[in-house]
DNA sequence: GAGTAAATGTATACCAGGTGCAGAAATCAT
DNA sequence: ATGATTTCTGCACCTGGTATACATTTACTC
């Protein structure tokens, strides 16, 4: 098995490719609702019913570039080294990310990933989908923490919410710093201070707040 | 001002709670992708336009009623008294719910409820329409912590997004329950243990993972 | 109480996302 | 090459939601 990908296969590689091109092209150019899915079909070459043989929806169109990091954090936990906290191997990765301006971390100010964040946040439909694959994060995340961590299911959950909940957060934050002109470069400082303080948070609790 | 409601007022609430009363019947029993607005509008004698004259969305026609509890959260910890700590007045608060059964704990199990929480676990779409509902829940109770509680912006989102996120999975989790044959009166005692739990985590953080 | 401006409701036509279906076309195995 | 199978296409259709243009009701004024 797993041998040459065969003539059928790599073509409907292709055929997705050329979709999901040049729907990012269109979209970006014009807007998501500006858009209309016939308009990309055509664009791409393909019948409307084909492009949504592809995609299921109008908003996959732009989310399937998320796909893998939906189960990120899950693997992030599953994968690290024994004696290491879920928490700490989380933080790290996340530190990571930052320095690497990945942009799920908010922390890349390339024009289009900027203008992708742009387009997002403007189309409401998108916004929802987002909100989804958060959940779906979440899910993936609290499976980790149950089966790695030998706590308890609801345990897990709570903490995959959390966790979950907060790096959005921060990405949100460190995403709209950039939108407002700060560079990745000079936010970054910032940004890991953010994370550090954020992750105290998780780790130690809220009891330091005021009564 | 504010003297008598005036015709028009009263007919327009009328209106109002025609259409939403036809749209719950309807839904509940047919299910929510099943009803098309048309019948929903049919049904409370009013045409489609009037219809979302009233209700923006068909999705609204359902969630209009939890609104209220959209800046519930953010209301007690505005409303708490002096010397009392942000995150008390949440537990109390919540604690409070499950003792009064109130279906945004999930611990209700009245038909009614149980299934219309159904019919929204099988509508995506309303499952949609409930995160960004707890999007605003998180927006709102930011705030409140920022402007009562003196801490900065960035640690009232973080706590912010923790808390409802926490919340959340609490009211699912029984819910849940409750969907699988508990009773709510015996669930009751378990429900606020898990919340205990929960907010204690919250308070005391995540440090206590399995390393 | 009649007349009028503003608000509200209606009918109709329309757009866009998404699905079902029947058949054409391409790919694959022999 | 041929037959079976997968994929693609064109078309009709449904539904949520909006624009327009017109009718009706309510509230206010004299």
């Amino acid at each position: 098995m797993e041998g040459k990908p065969g003539l059928r296969e790599r073509k409907k590689q292709r055929t997705y490719a050329a979709i999901s091109d040049a729907a990012i092209t269109l979209f970006l150019e014009h807007g998501f609702n500006q858009v209309s899915v016939a308009q990309v079909a055509e664009a791409a070459e393909v019948s409307k019913r084909t492009l949504f043989a592809y995609f299921p929806t109008k908003e996959d169109l732009v989310v399937h570039r998320l796909a893998d990091h939906e189960t990120e954090a899950a693997r992030v936990v599953r994968a690290r080294a024994a004696g290491t906290a879920p928490l700490t191997a989380l933080r790290e990765h996340f530190l990571d990310g930052l320095r690497e301006r990945d942009p799920i971390t908010g922390l890349n100010d390339h024009p289009q990933v900027r203008r992708l964040h742009r387009m997002i946040l403007d189309a409401p439909s998108l916004v929802a989908r987002m909100e989804r694959f958060k959940a779906g994060a979440e899910h993936a995340l609290a499976r980790a923490l149950e089966e790695t961590a030998g706590v308890p299911e609801l345990t897990a959950r709570l903490a995959a919410a959390q966790i979950v909940a907060v790096q959005w957060a921060l990405a949100q934050d460190n995403a709209e710093r950039l939108a407002h002109g700060e560079s990745a470069d000079g936010r970054h400082e910032g940004a890991v201070a953010d994370a550090e303080h954020a992750f105290a948070l998780l780790e130690y609790g809220l009891r330091g707040f005021a009564g």
